[in-house]
DNA sequence: CGATATACATCGTATCACGAAGTATAGATT
DNA sequence: AATCTATACTTCGTGATACGATGTATATCG
């Protein structure tokens, strides 16, 4: 899939997996694998960016003797996605002038 | 609308404003301008990717007394709307996989 | 004992959208 | 005649971002 394309989903997906439990960095990477592939560098960069912007909050807490990084969603966060829903209208009509403009040859 | 959402979009649009006539810069901003808004410094980097990536040929004419540059899309180009429309799949999957983890508490 | 999975961190790079600023002409308004 | 607005294209610099590469460290399993 097109790197670009994701783009804009990667970070509202990452608060979709957070959402209704608090989640880890290896565990988010793994949920999200069917339906995105993102690296871990990747993810660590979103995680750092959604903590900054106040969308989520972290806890660090052990695990089997391993270090693990909850993180958990905020108000701010869940406003993200209830955003995008709407963002994501708009999308859908780019989406289908782009297929209109194909099928009218 | 978020920039890092429409990235994907707006080579495709191009593309797509393109596809059933040719057409120039400043057509195709006022063309797209109801489904996505793109400045003309976007416009013309994007025409420039797209000549490179050779999904359009170019030719310059004359249009009372002002210059023109037409853009054409070629069989590339063609292609490249209908990978996105497979790629377009994928991301309604994901966006779906964002609502439902949103609406479940 | 070595391989694999888990878990997180950092650096550098390439891609990209866009604002700002510039050049130039035609037509309308004052 | 002068000014404004629309048309039309160009270039530069910047900030945001995804990701590969690389590194550290521990647990588990064969």
């Amino acid at each position: 899939m097109d790197i670009q394309l994701k783009r804009g989903l990667l970070d509202v997906c990452v608060l979709a997996a957070i959402k209704s439990a608090d989640s880890y960095g290896y565990k988010i990477i793994k949920d999200l694998k069917p339906y995105v592939e993102l690296s871990e560098s990747t993810l660590y960069t979103i995680l750092k960016r959604l903590e900054t912007a106040r969308m989520l909050t972290v806890r660090t807490a052990e695990h089997c003797g391993r270090l693990r990084k909850y993180y958990h969603i905020t108000a701010a966060g869940v406003r993200r996605i209830e955003e995008f829903k709407e963002e994501w209208k708009e999308m859908k009509a780019i989406a289908s002038f782009i297929a209109k403009e194909d099928s009218d040859e």
